[in-house]
DNA sequence: GGCAAGTGGTGCAGAAAATGCAACGCCATG
DNA sequence: CATGGCGTTGCATTTTCTGCACCACTTGCC
């Protein structure tokens, strides 16, 4: 299915005849049109007249949403790309703060919304309850990759062979055991959808976290409850699930349709 | 910088005024509008008639390229975010995003892989001492041609006559000297194979690029590593061999077998 | 309360687009 | 050298958009 008609019913606007021949333009294959679209192509998927679609896509031109290839050909601008990254980005906070608020009140424990700095875990924002013990401000601090959750969580997508590499480079003293005790962890979340951190950066601490994907899938940020490993050990999977459907939540807000891991479908 | 007059001298085609309703969106501050931007706020950001965004906003609205928030306010939407995963060369980021994180572990500096859109070098991807949320964040923004090294290698095949017309046409007070300093710097990088940008973006900064080809041969991107002038100085020619390496990794993963300029033979 | 300012939205006549047809030049292919 | 597909343009007609005035509503503030 590289082209088909685009019969929009209210296709009637100056807005949805652009976005008939965006959509075109992205609906394309790129096996079938490795080269972009031709104006006579574009014409044939939206159902219009060659003509109107060459002035259309020079006025997309003009304004820098369509790029043209040497060949004449067209397709998607990198400036839309551009476009997206700069909108999601800038919003990964915003979004985030009043989902992890919504979350904290859930659970009644403490959330964090992490992104990887440098080889460490960076805190970029934290919600507490009322109940939690810990007054240590996390936000700013960075932590080793292998000792948290959300460590595990911003690892996920990376290569096996990655994550090793990572772990034993992050830390100091990282024992090789150690380092496969990480991966085996990270393993075991693919699964499950979520990372369970239980009792690895304090004795007596638990986290789970989970990835955020920004709008291409890449995982750009991490969310994790943590607390007291006996307060929260026995709701490990119903908190993976909160945690689960806030992070959806907050990828549909970022633009993302990438659902998280392995689906539990539970909530 | 949160909202300005964009007085596009063009904006007049149906397009246009779409994408500059879309730019004022992706631009807006979340500082400064942390809910999404208002009817009157866009209008003032286009420099129209509110009645005019009131419709505009509408259609955009229909088309899913925009959404509402429950304050009334708006903000970007899920069909630009699936616009721009199709836009671009998808292949290219895909095949990147891990060498270039496996360039950063080399190293230990940051990298970037860059494309020449409408004059300019916009980075598309970034791996590294990843952003600290308050540290610039420089994918989907864009630097003038003439003060990267991404600059230099994106333009490395072009005629000598072709550079200097675009370092002019670039930026807007480009000195004669400063744009036949920039060509003497790409001659010098078409016979080491790697470009050196010795703070010439910043009087810290130093830059190593590389073009990128396509299977046609064609210069489609280019990666680089920045970083300190003072921490990379001293590594100019090892990293420079890293570099191609690299590049000559994504140009095979890519179906090319186009060798980079001057192979060195150093890795 | 009541005023003022700001907001989003609508109706309407004139202004300014897009539309579709035909036609042109262009490049391949046979 | 004819053929067919391509991208583009001229032009009269149609359609849409524009900008103003105006309305209804909310907000802040005496």
């Amino acid at each position: 299915m590289a082209l088909e008609q685009n019969e929009t019913p209210a296709a009637r606007s100056g807005a949805s005849r652009v976005m008939a021949i965006l959509d075109a333009l992205a609906a394309a294959d790129p096996a079938v049109f490795p080269d972009g679209l031709s104006v006579a192509d574009v014409a044939r998927a939206v159902g219009r007249e060659k003509s109107v679609v060459s002035r259309q896509l020079r006025s997309l031109l003009e304004t820098g949403m369509v790029a043209r290839r040497d060949s004449g050909r067209y397709e998607l601008s990198w400036r839309l790309f551009a476009l997206a990254v700069r909108a999601g980005d800038q919003r990964l906070t915003k979004l985030a703060a009043p989902l992890l608020l919504r979350l904290t009140e859930t659970v009644r424990e403490r959330t964090y919304l992490s992104v990887l700095s440098d080889g460490e875990v960076l805190t970029v924002l934290s919600e507490g309850s009322r109940r939690s013990i810990e007054a240590v401000n996390w936000v700013g601090r960075t932590i080793p990759v292998h000792r948290s959750s959300s460590g595990m969580a911003l690892l996920m997508d990376y290569e096996d062979e990655h994550i090793l590499d990572m772990v034993r480079r992050g830390g100091s003293g990282v024992s090789d055991r150690e380092a496969r005790d990480f991966l085996a962890q990270v393993q075991e979340a693919r699964r499950r959808g979520y990372t369970v951190a239980n009792r690895i950066f304090d004795p007596e601490l638990l986290g789970i976290g989970a990835p955020v994907r920004d709008f291409t899938g890449r995982v750009s940020a991490a969310v994790n409850i943590s607390g007291p490993a006996f307060r929260i050990e026995p709701h490990i999977h119903a908190f993976g699930g909160h945690l689960l459907s806030m992070v959806r939540a907050l990828q549909a807000s970022l633009g993302s349709d990438v659902r998280p891991y392995a689906e539990t479908g539970d909530l």
